[in-house]
DNA sequence: AAGGTCTTATTTTTT
DNA sequence: ATAAGACCTT
């Protein structure tokens, strides 16, 4: 529209208005906005003078990289180097040395929850700094798309962002309307395609083979491809993948936005440069591209997202991407001992598909790493439960351990072990609260009030509560309004429209027709005042009582208390951004870090869960082949997918400070049916001389039991108690076992003591010694 | 429009 | 084994 003008035009203003940003929806900016400095006052003031001496501490690869200044900058951060305090010190090394105002600099992360540790860092260094831009690829997108979207066609700065679960149901209604059965033609597969073509993994649809093979499927494909696109257009809507795209092509069509970003930012720096797909490739090269000041860092051993779009190549090829770019390496390890990191590069070294790397520890040797063969995935847990028992009576936190695990399913037996030990446990990651039935409905009342055009949101809330609208009458709307081009929150509270529907259907629709009408008022308001409106109008007292699903009453009037929660707390850090920023927010900043409060708890998650984590000790669960070399990965690139899951295996191995131990089962249960299990290929490339409880070729080289090291060996079965023995117990003193049940490690004692009363202990853990 | 039965698929997950 | 979802019945 006015962009279109503007094209030829080189100059442009800054598309921000001047620093700095007017519109800090996210937080993704540095300093809340109550104290932050105003920029003039930061520049008239000089350069802000930092807390601490930026280099101070810094090995000679960290500084070299903290003090680079123009060009491109290539970091090869190993596990444990110490890559954010680069990062960050760089950031307040520009700003305080090198005269670089905050907003001229632009840090991608991937996960909002680095954004904010890094923003806290930046923060920590220099006190009331203002202006940074610190944000995920798609924070930052979305924060660009509000300002320019209205640069492209059909859309407006009030849309819609889908999440994985709305694209789905929309795909589903699409496939249907289609006249294609929705067996055959699953809108999950669908669109994970769509999604997969957007990340960049095919250029064109018709690259893709589709599993039948059949031209046929090709052509579904397209036809509900394009139907999605049309109606995203319609809604008003944005998947995730999309924010990235629209950008790109928001760049590509308007050269003068792009150079107005890429203007802005003097530096350009992007963390977990291995996990970048091909359009965050491109994007980053757009906002880099005037400067020309692009750091990026990363590890392409730590490259676990393949499957999902990353392409490691990025990483693998940015020297000879970017001419007179510089390499820093860092190889010194602060995080592990020495056997850990022998252990881990050993595994590593066989991947092809790397840059070579020396990993040095200043750091101790430490315990060898343990390799502990089980009998099923129960024993697993006891086992490592038991260990847990054992470090924790060594002084080792709870917090201090972890469990990491290839497949989801594995959770449930550990946990089970776990409980069984009395072990307490934290899962990390899990289910999000905004995954929550109500709490969905509750988004999309607040997403129809800020996008009428969002049919997904109207679909989801137009019979909840019940009102007695069902698929047909729905239907019938849908195509009352497709025939007008009008979207179903309008067509709604048309008379005309709801002619054509008879009974309680018709009432139902009336009577949502009121409800939105009602909540027009709230267009303008704030986060929670909107909210309170919604309940007001639905009277959700009623509504989440009458809710049928396996939750209680009592969670349901939980889950809204805490959105309502949420949103005065949004309401309250980001004033005068009101409702869209709310809404996205809870698109875009999943709370999994919220759900992080730890306490002494034992850890469990999977091994893509646990990167960028580190723990003193380490359980790696399922060393077995089809699992940890995953048969699915290997499946589909029998190469490139071994590879892939080494760097797993790697990833996970280097999360240890202390102890390392890998665990793997003879049979496991496989949804419901056992399976024998070989060790892990990956077993085998362990150097033998630091590891403990190696098989020797296939020989079950049984333990040879030195104590000493991790294994905390429970009494080595070496004693055998009976009931009436007299035992002492380091804590409880004296006393006489009245029971014993379970045998080898479960076994347990009841054993009363003279002055502590009668326990049951865990004859592994509780060290008894028989007296006279 | 709701309840009951049957089928089906179960890597990894952020945004 | 299990759970979610689709289909079919009332």
């Amino acid at each position: 529209m006015q962009e279109a003008n503007h094209t030829e035009q080189e100059e442009r203003e800054d598309p921000f208005g001047g620093p700095p940003m007017d519109a800090p929806w996210l937080g993704l900016e540095s300093g809340n906005p109550g104290t932050a400095l105003a920029p003039g006052e930061a520049s008239a003031a000089g350069s802000p003078k930092p807390q601490i001496d930026l280099l101070k501490g810094l090995n000679p690869g960290q500084a070299e990289a903290c003090l680079h200044d123009l060009g491109p900058l290539l970091i090869l951060a190993g596990p444990g180097s110490g890559k954010t305090r680069v990062i960050t010190r760089r950031i307040a090394h520009l700003i305080c040395e090198r005269g670089v105002q905050p907003w001229e600099i632009l840090a991608i992360t991937f996960t909002n929850k680095a954004a904010k540790e890094m923003r806290e860092r930046v923060e920590a260094m220099l006190p009331g700094i203002s202006g940074l831009w610190v944000s995920t690829f798609h924070s930052m997108c979305a924060r660009i798309l509000r300002r320019e979207i209205h640069a492209l066609e059909g859309y407006t700065r009030d849309f819609s962002i889908y999440d994985t679960s709305d694209r789905n149901t929309l795909i589903k209604k699409l496939i249907k309307e289609l006249n294609y059965d929705i067996q055959q033609f699953r809108p999950m597969v669908m669109g994970g395609w769509i999604s997969n073509i957007k990340n960049g993994m095919a250029a064109e649809p018709g690259e893709f083979s589709l599993e039948s093979g059949e031209g046929m499927d090709d052509e579904v494909f397209r036809k509900v491809w394009k139907r999605y696109e049309q109606a995203m257009r319609d809604n008003n809507a944005l998947d995730f993948d999309d924010l990235l795209v629209k950008t790109l092509e928001l760049f590509d069509l308007h050269p003068g936005i792009r150079d107005a970003y890429s203007r802005r930012f003097r530096y350009v720096m992007v963390d977990e440069y291995q996990d970048t797909n091909r359009v965050q490739y491109l994007l980053t090269r757009h906002l880099s591209g005037h400067h020309k000041n692009l750091a990026v860092c990363g590890d392409p051993d730590q490259s676990i997202y393949r499957w999902r779009g990353a392409d490691v190549r990025n990483i693998l090829d940015f020297e000879g991407d970017h001419a007179s770019s510089k390499t820093v390496r860092l190889e010194q390890n602060y995080r592990s001992t020495a056997t850990i990191l022998k252990v881990a590069s050993a595994v590593i070294g066989n991947n092809q598909e790397r840059k070579e790397m020396e990993l040095f520890t200043e750091g101790d040797k430490g315990d060898p790493v343990v390799v502990l063969e089980c009998g099923d995935e129960n024993e697993e847990a006891t086992e490592i439960a038991a260990q847990c028992l054992g470090l924790k009576a060594h002084g080792t936190s709870y917090s201090d351990c972890a469990i990491f695990y290839r497949m989801n399913f594995m959770q449930r037996a550990l946990e089970a072990g776990l409980r069984r030990a009395g072990v307490p446990y934290q899962v990390v990651a899990g289910l999000e609260f905004y995954a929550r039935r109500e709490i969905r409905d509750l988004i999309a009342y607040l997403r129809l009030i800020v996008n009428p055009a969002d049919d997904v949101a109207f679909g989801r809330v137009v019979n909840a509560p019940l009102r007695g609208v069902g698929a047909t009458s729905v239907e019938r709307l849908t195509a009352w309004a497709a025939d007008r081009r009008v979207p179903l929150s309008q067509a709604c509270r048309s008379e005309e429209a709801l002619a054509g529907i008879r009974g309680r259907g018709r009432k139902g629709l009336a009577l949502f027709g009121g409800v939105l009408n009602g909540l027009e008022a709230a267009r303008g308001a704030s986060a929670s005042d909107a909210l309170a409106m919604v309940l007001d109008e639905i009277d959700v007292g009623r509504w989440i009582a009458e809710m049928d699903d396996g939750n209680s009453l009592a969670d349901r009037e939980a889950n809204v208390d805490e959105l309502c929660a949420s949103a005065e707390e949004f309401d309250r850090n980001h004033p005068s951004v009101g409702l869209a920023g709310f809404l996205e927010n809870v698109a875009l900043v999943s709370d999994s870090d919220a759900a992080a409060a730890d306490g002494e708890s034992v850890k469990l998650m999977t091994l893509h869960a646990c990167k960028g984590l580190e723990f003193p000790a380490v359980f790696i669960t399922g060393l077995e082949e089809e699992l940890l070399p995953h048969t699915r990965a290997l499946e589909e690139d029998p190469v490139g997918g071994e590879e892939e899951e080494r760097r797993l295996f790697y990833v996970g191995m280097t999360r240890a400070k202390q102890r390392l131990t890998l665990t793997h089962v003879t049979v496991r249960n496989y949804f419901g049916s056992e399976r024998w299990q070989n060790g892990s290929r990956f077993l085998d490339e362990l150097p033998a001389d630091s590891v403990e409880g190696l098989e020797e070729d296939g020989e079950a080289a049984k333990d040879s039991g030195n104590g000493g090291l991790g294994a905390y060996e429970p009494a080595e079965g070496s004693i055998e108690f009976h009931v009436g023995d007299r035992v002492k117990h380091d804590h409880f003193g004296v006393g006489r076992i009245e029971n014993i049940r379970g045998a080898g490690i479960n076994g347990r004692a009841t054993v009363a003591f003279i002055h502590s009363g009668t326990k049951e202990l865990l004859l592994a853990y509780a060290n008894l010694k028989k007296v006279n």
